[in-house]
DNA sequence: TGATTGGTTAGCCATAAAGCTAACTATACA
DNA sequence: TGTATAGTTAGCTTTATGGCTAACCAATCA
């Protein structure tokens, strides 16, 4: 029944795309016309429409027709929440290089006042 | 012949599905056996382990199996080449802003000095 | 008014994606 | 040695994606 498909899966599918990614850069630089857009891309304006639609339904562009042309202009938002994503990710996978790194120091740790009870056995495995 | 699908292109793909977002998510807390992964989730291991093999061909995670058990882990090198994309978009994004304010400054100076000559004509267009 | 331009709709096709079941391999445990 | 566990392979189905052509509006321009 439902298209049940979320924001970020519809950005990231969208940026999944070359083409679009392309486009998206594009209109970084500010907004254009779709025939604007499309004249870099060997393809038919058809099949060119279809990727400004999947944009534009990921919420990454927006645009309005005003009488034969239909201008295209990037709403940063959509881009902005996926790169949050990636901040989140990034923010937890770095609190767990702080613990490894917290694990190994102990470790370490250990094994320097092991060593200082028993200088010998600095090497070993299976010293019990 | 060629399956010509940039690094980039095979990032978002596996990004674009919830699954695979959460299996790296995760997996940003640390490694763990394919069994793990798959428990939370509704799903036959077959079409499960797809998702892991997308995952692993996008270079988001990498495995390696000893015994009879597979255990993953994230390669976080992919995820912050996703990262920049978006941070070189807002850079470019931000740099047109600026460029836009400033074309926007010069206009309201360029209209104050108009009005300083003309002074009745501040509301009207066309006024030549 | 008639032709051109810019975009849109409709419909077709080939391939890829995402799921399933069934059957199989190989390690580990009893 | 026999059984349970952890993945894996093979093969099938349904739906989505990305491309095309052909035909069709609706503004502009001559």
């Amino acid at each position: 029944m439902a298209n049940q498909s979320s924001r970020l899966d519809q950005v990231f599918a969208a940026l999944a795309d070359p083409t679009r990614r392309a486009i998206v850069m594009r209109l970084c630089a500010g907004e254009a016309s779709v025939g604007e857009l499309a004249d870099p891309f060997d393809m038919a304006l058809p099949s060119f429409m279809k990727h400004i639609h999947v944009l534009e339904t990921s919420g990454l562009v927006q645009s309005e027709k005003s009488g034969r042309v239909r201008t295209c202009r990037l709403s940063p938002d959509a881009l902005l929440g996926a790169e949050d994503w990636f901040q989140q990710q990034r923010a937890i996978w770095e609190a767990r290089l702080d613990r490894f790194e917290a694990y190994v120091m102990k470790l370490k740790k250990e094994k320097e006042q092991a060593a200082a009870k028993r200088p010998s056995r600095t090497t070993k495995k299976k010293g019990s």
